[in-house]
DNA sequence: GGGGTTAAGATTTTT
DNA sequence: TCTTAACCCC
């Protein structure tokens, strides 16, 4: 099967030879035979050969499984060795030594990945091989790179300043592009548009071709945007069956009509990053000569999430200079729903000619049980590159993975709770403790579990800080002031807060500037000196168009930190939130603040802007001592000594839309999502699936996942659990045979009944008469099944404590759901509340405060 | 232009 | 079941 897509060699055609003078002054190594061999030439196996003079650099004797000839002949350089290379293994250190030519890194979990990246660029930089501004490193996460950047502080003593080019690929993208805008349309200055914008901007073209956004909705047309540029598409290159395929053969055009508008708006969306410098690259020889002589060493970290363009890019700059290390793991890839191409990883040795691949299959990180549970799970995949993961490690206790079953997610969340706390309770802390969910809405029972138990939990991942609403707008403000052709910034908020500007106003300004191919801005300027804005409207925009001016000029004289304040309080945006009785309000105002504060670490608004659209996320204190709560997907790279795995069951986990949308490749990224959650465990990993679950609000009953069987029963143990309520019933489920049986389904014959509609309308019954408590909110309608009274029994007497609440009637109070309220009842620590906003609702005194 | 009502959609997420 | 966004009417 040769190359199916295609991709792989359409690029040879750029390749630039030839240089003797790199270009960038200071650069050059400081030893003057380092980063010569090799240069310029692609296929040759001279790369693998110790060319370079570096007393260090040692020749890879073998490609894996470095246990012999290479690992004696290193263990007796033991002595010599600098003090980074002390404690690596043999295969960690050849990965580590293996300068010069492409070296894969297949590093299994937990084999110390990074590790070898930060070590191998200490390496290149102590042997003088290269000056700290030679080497390109790309990770995919800022985080990655911060920890990167971290780390190799540590090694080389603080000053990182000098490796400009460690980054993401989109950040090291922008800053190639910033310097060659013009090359490819762009200016300098331009603007990076995140989804939302980007969102917006499409809406607006699908109406203006008059096409129904209902059947070709913007969302649908940005993922089919977004899989061409994964593939470095541009409009002309897209397969006919695929610009056909949307809105009847809109695609390209519409495609096309996107660009437009950006190069209008001198602005790209995060693909195009990427794109435009494949397009610098390939039309510009002279450039990427520039670039392939700067990068003497290249790291790419998490190479199995790689895209097509990512892997392009890439190939262009190794053209030049075969010192490419990639590292990764083919079994930990789970991105391939947004564009991550395994195949990749799966070609490296043949796209990147005298390739060494080197195997990291010592696991530092779990005890035997789990990495057993853990590989055999894997091992039910095909088309991988196959590791034997290893380990000495074992803890005193060496628990087996657990796998429990529970009647429900509420049951769910109560045992992993009761296990939390009795592990609290025996000393572990709750920062070393996990749980990973398929989605998120699974989180919310656990929330409102621990809510209830009053145990501390972080969820990590959810609503990104510069996704909130509040920030987007005051964004959008200093955008407007800083750029003052961001037609999408200023859209967002001209009428916010109201001040009379709709759609009809709108409309107009629009007009004009699409007629004139202006800025909105500038186009609003001018409709203003006419008499087309009914004067109520106009005065209005002329009030916020005056106040841009005006703080534009202001920038001079004042710091950022500063204007940002006066801008917020004079577009009267703060007075806004100020005046917003509803529950989100204040927490909006803080988070207000709290980006103003963020701004000081930086020079100028500019450089703020900039900031934020490539790092959308921003750094939460850790604080406390809390158990997390996340995806699995965002597990990835995280270890923990625990780790709780609930909702293994069909449906879920494999997740069905995987399944019917990829097949069997979709099976097998979920599979490989379920050995990234497994192998994040050290010491503990129990798994948990339930009997019913109430997805989109109907109640459903579920089989055991498929995975749960793909684990070896050696390994395991079937945890039975006392306060079982029905799920899995007990022994009498295990060792069944015959066709798709499993052994964790339940065998016992009244299993069924429970999933009838009649026992679910007796549970809804029984919960009526119980008081049920959750998150200071008596949900006592009916509409929740109450699971075994023991706990709630003793949860609910809790509650309802005899001392008479120290609020009175007619109080102001503050509720976090439900946002301010007057108390109309009292009973005992239970108020009736008035809402503002949700009516009148009962709810515990502790969960209010006065206001 | 604001407020109430209704309909659709509801994995995973980074940049 | 619940949330969000669009739509319609005042």
């Amino acid at each position: 099967m040769a190359d199916p897509n295609g991709y792989h060699d359409d690029i040879g055609d750029t390749f630039v030879e030839g240089f003797d003078d790199d270009g960038f002054p200071g650069d050059r190594p400081s030893r003057p035979d380092a980063g010569k061999p090799g240069a310029g030439e692609v296929s040759s196996d001279e790369h693998v050969a110790p060319s370079n003079a570096a007393a260090h650099v040692l020749a890879p004797v073998v490609a894996s499984g470095g246990g012999g000839i290479a690992a004696r002949a290193m263990a007796a350089r033991q002595s010599h060795a600098p003090d980074y290379l002390e404690g690596l293994n043999p295969e960690q250190r050849q990965a580590v030594e293996t300068l010069n030519g492409p070296v894969l890194v297949l590093a299994g979990a937990g084999t110390g990945k990074t590790r070898v990246l930060t070590t191998r660029i200490a390496h290149i930089l102590a042997t003088g091989s290269a000056q700290p501004s030679q080497i390109l490193a790309v990770t995919f996460t800022n985080k990655a790179a911060r920890e990167m950047k971290e780390r190799i502080a540590r090694f080389i003593g603080g000053n990182v300043e000098g490796m400009a080019w460690l980054g993401t690929f989109h950040s090291i993208c922008v800053k190639i592009l910033r310097r060659h805008a013009e090359l490819v349309g762009l200016k300098s200055g331009f603007s990076i548009l995140d989804t939302d914008d980007q969102l917006r901007l499409i809406k607006q073209i699908i109406r203006a071709e008059g096409l129904d956004e209902k059947r070709w909705t913007p969302k649908a047309f940005a993922s089919m945007m977004d899989s061409w540029k994964n593939r470095a598409l541009t409009p002309k290159e897209i397969p006919e069956g695929e610009a056909r395929a949307f809105a009847n053969g809109w695609g390209r055009k519409l495609y096309e009509e996107y660009q437009d508008r950006l190069s209008i708006l001198n602005a790209c969306d995060f693909g195009d990053l990427l794109l435009h410098v494949i397009t610098l690259f390939k039309t510009h020889p002279d450039v990427l000569a520039d670039y392939q002589r700067r990068f003497r060493y290249m790291l790419v970290d998490e190479y199995q999430d790689t895209n097509i363009a990512q892997y392009l890019w890439l190939r262009l700059l190794a053209q030049g200079n075969p010192n490419v290390c990639c590292v990764g793991d083919d079994d930990q890839s789970i991105y391939g729903w947004r564009g991550a191409e395994v195949d990749n990883i799966l070609r490296f040795d043949h796209d990147f000619k005298g390739a060494v691949v080197i195997r990291l299959e010592r696991n530092y990180r779990s005890t035997s049980h789990i990495l057993a549970a853990a590989s055999h799970l894997i091992s039910h995949n095909q088309g991988r590159l196959g590791k034997t993961l290893f380990t000495d490690f074992d803890d005193p206790e060496n628990d087996l993975v657990s796998v429990a079953s529970c009647w429900d997610s509420e049951e769910e969340a109560r045992s992993i709770g009761d296990e939390i706390e009795a592990l609290q309770g025996n000393g572990h802390a709750l920062n070393d403790m996990a749980i990973l969910v398929r989605a998120s809405f699974q989180m919310r029972s656990f929330e409102d579990r621990f809510v209830t138990l009053g145990l501390n939990y972080r969820v990590i991942g959810g609503p990104r800080f510069y996704e909130r609403m509040e920030i987007r707008d005051a964004m959008a403000y200093f955008r407007c002031v800083v750029q003052p052709a961001d037609d999408l910034a200023f859209e967002r908020i001209v009428n916010t807060p109201k001040r009379g500007l709709g759609d009809a106003t709108l409309k107009l300004v629009h007009e004009l500037a699409r007629a004139e191919r202006m800025p909105l801005i500038q186009a609003a300027n001018q409709l203003c000196q006419t008499e087309e804005i009914r004067p109520k409207a106009r005065n209005a925009l002329k009030d916020v168009l005056a106040s841009f001016d005006r703080w534009r000029q202001q920038m001079d004289g004042k710091s950022h930190t500063d204007m940002a304040e006066i801008i917020l309080d004079e577009s009267g945006y703060t007075e806004m939130w100020r005046l917003d009785r509803s529950a989100e309000a204040p927490g909006r105002l803080d988070n207000l603040k709290e980006l103003i504060r963020s701004m000081e670490d930086f020079e100028s608004m500019a450089g703020f802007l900039e900031h934020v659209s490539l790092v959308m996320d921003k750094d939460k204190a850790e604080g406390h001592d809390a158990v997390s709560i996340m995806t699995l997907h965002s597990a990835k790279g995280l270890e923990f000594d625990t780790v709780f795995l609930p909702g293994w069951e069909e449906g879920l986990f494999p997740h069905q839309r995987a399944l019917d949308e990829s097949g069997r490749a979709g099976l097998e990224e979920e599979r490989r999502l379920a050995y990234v959650g497994v192998t994040r465990a050290k010491k503990r990993a129990k798994i948990w699936f339930a009997s019913n679950r109430r997805i989109h609000g109907q109640w459903q009953s579920s089989i055991p996942s498929r995975f749960l069987d793909e684990l070896p029963e050696d390994h395991v143990e079937i945890v039975e659990q006392s306060s079982n309520y029905g799920g899995y019933g007990g022994g009498g489920g295990y060792g069944r045979s015959g066709m798709g049986a499993s052994r964790f389904v339940n065998q016992e014959p009244f299993q069924n009944s429970y999933s009838t509609p009649g026992w679910q309308r007796a549970q809804k019954a029984k919960a009526a008469q119980d008081a049920v408590f959750e998150r200071g909110d008596f949900r006592a309608q009916g509409t929740k099944r109450q699971g075994p009274k023991t706990i709630e029994g003793e949860l609910v007497a809790k509650s309802f404590s005899e001392a008479a609440s120290e609020f009175s009637k007619g109080e102001r109070v503050f509720h976090i759901k439900f946002g301010y309220g007057a108390i109309v009842g009292i009973e005992g620590n239970k108020l009736t509340i008035d809402f503002e906003k949700a009516g009148q609702k009962k709810v515990i005194d502790s969960f209010v405060e006065r206001h």
